[in-house]
DNA sequence: ATGAAAGCGCTAACAT
DNA sequence: ATGTTAGCGCTTTCAT
């Protein structure tokens, strides 16, 4: 005798019908509860197959309070390093069966506000948020665990690249090439991304390099992490007097603007100047020349954001949070101009 | 008397109490249902108000088997114009306020299909998908409305550019410059996208150009959407004995592997070649030339196809599907060297 | 180890 | 126009 398919899905109770138990029981099968036997295990688990049986994910939430979701917040999803981080907390929530909200801030922490408490609304279990600001003025509440990625936030955990570092070793890679006059493009300093990459330049500027503060902020461009940002501060170097023979920007992008601007301005790369940037955009390889620039593990940094959110055992906290960048080298850097 | 705001949120039940009025009531206001009273919507809306109540989704998804979420599956949220669709279908869902689920199905239909079923079990209102293939394995039921958007899937409602058009638009530009020999990269004629690309360009070809069949086929190389494709596809083309003094690329990034195959082999483009693109992403225009290219509104399909979801008058089915490209004319054209 | 009973917080059908 | 009654489909006490 043929059947089609059920039409309306099996409920819970009718796989119990089924199998001659308690509904009890079969919530429990299907929650891997130690206390069932054997025997009514076996039982439940065909009745489930016979009646191609799934449970209804609202229904559990409701009951459970928690709903396999987790939250991503992120300034803008258009921008490569954020799609990419998106991309990778997705594919690791999705492993473990959890499923992803999306909302995009922005970078108003309004919106911000607004997408988060949605998300708590709907009881996300865990929230990933890459800040609009430097702080979440958003109530987060107790029962979502949270996690702030790249953007640094007082009182909440965080885990991104550790760019302070990541900076550094740009710059004294640009040192070990026997550049003496580096300059460097930083970005905005109310993201404490902007702050950490200038700081990492000014470490090595100071100690390695001997740079005087004067000098150091002779050659330093303030500004925001985008293309004109680079491209302006790269033509305001290099009319200096003594300009410098060596760049290091904050982004891919400003790298890339100060690459074009110094080519228009006739001076090549790299064989009159050198430039890295931070990131590594795919962009990055594909300008003319190839972009040497500092790497940041995006899919580390997701895979270690929803293993915080998701780990049950609060024994070990000690996840690091700080992760190693490195450097790509391309060819965008070469010794200076005639030395001595 | 100051007293600290409530800790556990409060329920509809209480809001009912504190107002004096039964629960359907309550319910009633909260759906803006429009038989109730002045007095009574006012009482329980000052209620709601102290007792700062919040309806909770999930229990009312429970019941009514809505959900104000909409799903997206995508390829994989890394590719720039998926982003962008992204975004803006994320940004015209949340004006309307429906939350966004996000999966990327890395171009595998089974990937694509779990996903798919995930958000049909999640009860979402409706989906919007990139499919990974020419047809859609999921079964998507009755209850969740689905639209494809960009690549094209029998009998399924669809969003997208109109392909032809715009590769016709690009062509015909290239001859309206002059050119006569005109070559195609074409993407692979296994996507819809691929296919009605390298339509237009027959189409103009054929008619405006006056072509043969067997000079489009000596002047039209198939590959990957993708930069090492469009550069190997325009070194096979610009080493023919009578080599294109323009050429049609399917993909932005076809077209920048190309333009740097031909800077390689001493080719400056646009003086000795012309190039034009399709997609207009970002990059386009930070290339040197820039990029001419097909632009695709991003953001108008985003927003007909959330439309399309979620308007709950079937009445007036005629949204245009199909949506009008531009031709961005930027630096990478000009008329074919030596005229006669 | 299992079953029975009691909801999670809301909406909708049915009264009136 | 409003109240009353039943659930949505599951999990989780509380018994036994």
């Amino acid at each position: 005798v043929s059947r089609a398919g059920p039409q309306r899905p099996a409920s819970l109770r009718e796989v119990a019908k089924l199998a001659s138990v308690s509904a009890g029981t079969v919530s429990r099968v299907l929650n891997g509860h130690p206390s069932v036997s054997r025997e009514l295990t076996a039982r439940v688990e065909k009745a489930i197959q016979d009646l191609d049986y799934r449970p209804d994910p609202l229904a559990r939430s409701l009951r459970s309070r928690t709903t396999t979701t987790l939250g991503l917040v992120v300034p803008d999803i258009t921008n490569p390093f954020f799609a990419e981080l998106a991309k990778h907390i997705e594919l690791a929530a999705a492993e473990r069966g959890y499923q992803l909200l999306l909302a995009n801030s922005l970078d108003s922490p309004d919106v911000e506000r607004q997408s988060i408490e949605n998300f708590r609304a709907r009881r996300v279990d865990g929230l990933v948020v890459v800040p609009a600001g430097d702080t979440l003025t958003a109530d987060v509440g107790e029962e979502m665990r949270v996690v702030v990625v790249d953007r640094q936030v007082p009182g909440l955990p965080r885990i991104a690249a550790d760019h302070v570092l990541g900076a550094r070793s740009a710059v004294e890679y640009l040192a070990s090439l026997d550049h003496r006059r580096i300059a460097c493009i930083a970005g905005p300093q109310t993201l404490s991304t902007g702050r950490d990459r200038y700081e990492g330049y000014r470490q090595v500027a100071t100690g390695l390099l001997g740079m005087t503060t004067g000098e150091q902020e002779r050659l330093t461009r303030f500004g925001a992490f985008d293309y004109v940002s680079g491209r302006d501060a790269a033509r305001s170097l290099l009319t200096l007097p003594e300009p410098p023979t060596a760049i290091f920007a904050s982004s891919d992008q400003q790298a890339i603007g100060a690459l074009h601007a110094a080519v228009q301005m006739g001076i090549p790369v790299p064989d009159r100047l050198s430039i890295v940037g931070f990131d590594d955009v795919p962009l990055a390889e594909l300008v003319h020349p190839a972009l040497t620039t500092v790497s940041q593990p995006i899919k580390e940094i997701a895979v270690r954001a929803v293993s915080l959110l998701l780990r049950d055992d609060d024994a070990d906290p000690r996840i690091r949070l700080l992760v190693d960048t490195h450097l790509v080298v391309r060819d965008s850097c070469a010794p200076p101009p005639s030395l001595p």
